[in-house]
DNA sequence: TTAAGTGTACTAACTATATTAATACACTTT
DNA sequence: AAAGTGTATTAATATAGTTAGTACACTTAA
């Protein structure tokens, strides 16, 4: 369910984080589901349970898990929370265009790469 | 001409080889012209030379300039070489899509944002 | 010829961050 | 009572980025 990328130059903490939203906003991970235990998690991926923590710990911060001391983490599903999720990654979308742009790929070709990689997307999706 | 942004994650050195490939793709800087001397943009961006140095030799290492010893780095410009960079960049382009489509994004809203920043970019580079 | 400016190379040290490691405590469930 | 849970703390390690200082070879211009 959870796979670390060893050659993506960012933290396994964020990778796993990252991971986790689209897990809980594409509702694979359903609201009151509860999240594997640190400890748990820690040895299936063979890292540092406090690597694992830390992503919790974000996770919960921006209000995708919830703890329950003694018990374990579990999901929380808050669309309001999902849209600002939306607003965050359409940032980074509008800010890759930017960077495109400025370096002289032309906006066809952008609309182009979007329409074959959406259709793609819902083929695998409906597939 | 180079502005070094100190909230962005990322090294220096690489925020200051995306600008240089940003000036050199647009045609602001000219083939053959003279790149400033490693020690002088160190003093002027008040950073150690070895930063800068390090910048100038993966660009060159991308094709983007060439040094000559003693006498200093200049412009390189091969249409062939930013073709690439483009795929390079179309491919971070497609990657946030995905991205984006996983989180519940709708196609549709992707394409309305490109429409409008494209609009806005164009806006900006005529005016 | 000399001085200043250039690229290049090298080593050492410092800093910040990510990660691991080991422990401990409070709580819940069975 | 035992096992599993979240949580907190401290120390150690690893890595990458950056700074610092020095040195050498080359080019240009006074």
């Amino acid at each position: 369910m959870i796979i670390i990328d060893y050659n993506d130059k960012r933290p396994i903490y964020e990778q796993i984080v990252e991971r986790f939203q689209t897990l809980i906003v594409s509702g694979v991970l359903e609201a009151g589901e509860k999240m594997p235990s640190v400890r748990t998690l820690a040895v299936e991926l063979s890292i540092n349970p406090n690597t694992i923590q830390r992503a919790y710990t974000e996770l919960e911060r921006d209000g995708f898990i919830y703890a329950v001391k003694g018990r374990g983490n579990f999901v929380k599903r808050d669309t309001e929370l999902f849209e600002k999720q939306k607003e965050r990654l359409l940032a980074g979308f509008e800010k890759q265009i930017r960077v495109c742009l400025r370096q002289g790929v032309k906006k066809e070709m952008l609309f182009q790469r979007l329409q074959e990689v959406a259709a793609d997307f819902y083929g695998e999706v409906t597939a």
